[in-house]
DNA sequence: ACAATAGTGTCTGTCAGACAATATTGC
DNA sequence: GCAATATTGTCTGACAGACACTATTGT
């Protein structure tokens, strides 16, 4: 009886057509918050972006693209696209997910290449040293709405679109809007972050709701100070206002109930 | 300036490891009915089961699997697994989802193999067939308590359990519970459904939530016959029952609304 | 009559949605 | 005082959750 190798060696002697690589394209989204001209304090603009490389070589050579780099035989996907999310922003241990794969035939002119699509969100400070150098430089962040006007490289513009579609529904349903936000947040913050992301977001007992109603008090609580008190932030408005921070209790939510 | 084809034919040139194969692995969700012995008309068993194939040669030969296939160039990811649910089951057009792929190094010893799960949901109606040569078969529906605790070969035993969660999840948030229905249906038959997927959904005033509810009535309507009655069913119950059908609307749902 | 499922009555406390009103405080 | 945001008051109709109760009909 053959060992594993011996049939290792006889299976890879197969003349299959075989993938040209299996890529890693990541969706960089951050909110980036741009003061108002009032003489008052008062909350930023928020807005959500998206980080484009200019490709550099062919194919596309010239237009925007994703992010992303072939992975290796030695690690996973997920470690290459975390690999790539450092190179481009220099940030790791950030909230990185798998979304979709893409696989039309023709997709990529370089040969049959998988992409596996990911999606990180990063806070704003962490890219601050990237828009630095704004103008002149290769990889930018554009306002979404711009991206997606763009002619983008490969079929990036879909997977932007689909990013977006998750980025939106999850924001929804999940509590990753913690990952735009400091530690301790307003309530008012909590309700831009949202609207970055979900424009059509409306909720006229936002504060009310979250804070008070029985079924969703648990996902976010007052911050304490070392004495009990409640700490309230006036960062962003005269009157101060409490702080509150995500609890780790996960949402669950069905149609049926 | 050189053409498009003379860069892709020196960019093949390269000597990059390239990934062995790009399989679809198909985890097939099917809920089964058994008659309760009794002497009246009552509600049958329902179970979820997922079908697993028996390997025939190397690797992980004699061992339970996942089908799933290798695609190919020509085809999308969603092709392939397509084709591989239609050649272990006869049917198509059936409702089929990508959620992950699987990537962990020597997960297959073939070699550098990607594996990309697709959960695909199948009225029992269309395994009728199957379940006729049962025993001796090397193509069977286990229960999914008993697939989870079996020795699968490579890591389906992972990618079953990733299945089940998204399959779980789904069935709360969405309305693929229409799946594994008939086109009209009791609101018994809809609770036993999801009580299939989900073993610890209970929701005491079902029928009157998902009937009389502002928030959630959209989501299903009365079957209603050519003159406006509305059509019942005693199929399983003495007193008849209203039938109903899911509509078009698509559910929203937030943890901030 | 009875089993098995289908569906309604009723009650209490909570929530949703709308909008007005008040609170706070740097400028 | 004013601007800008934060927070509470108040009201009505709808909903949630619990449980008891009635309805239907093949066997």
């Amino acid at each position: 009886m053959s060992t594993n190798s011996d049939e290792a060696a006889n299976y890879s002697s197969s003349k299959y057509r075989t993938p040209d690589g299996a890529p890693a394209d990541i969706v960089i989204f951050t909110i980036t918050s741009t003061p108002r001209r009032t003489t008052k304090k008062s909350l930023p603009n928020r807005k959500l972006e998206v980080l484009l490389i200019q490709r550099k070589g062919w194919p596309f050579e010239g237009q925007w693209a994703l992010p992303g780099g072939f992975s290796k035989e030695t690690e996973t996907l997920l470690d290459s696209a975390k690999r790539e999310l450092e190179e481009e922003t220099g940030v790791k241990d950030i909230h990185i997910e798998y979304f979709n794969a893409y696989s039309t035939p023709g997709r990529d002119p370089r040969g049959w290449i998988i992409s596996h699509a990911y999606f990180a969100l990063v806070h704003e400070q962490y890219l601050a040293s990237r828009r630095a150098d704004d103008d002149a430089a290769d990889v930018r962040l554009f306002s979404v709405d711009e991206a997606m006007g763009m002619d983008l490289a490969f079929d990036h513009h879909a997977i932007l679109a689909d990013a977006l579609q998750q980025i939106q529904s999850k924001m929804l349903t999940t509590t990753i809007a913690r990952q735009f936000l400091p530690e301790a947040f307003t309530i008012g913050e909590l309700y831009q972050v949202i609207q970055a992301v979900v424009p059509s977001f409306e909720e006229r007992n936002f504060i009310r709701k979250i804070t008070s109603t029985q079924s969703r008090k648990g996902i976010i609580e007052e911050v304490l100070g070392r004495n009990g008190e409640r700490l309230q932030s006036n960062q962003y408005s005269q009157r101060a206002a409490q702080l509150y921070r995500f609890t780790d209790s996960v949402p669950r939510l069905s149609i049926y109930s």
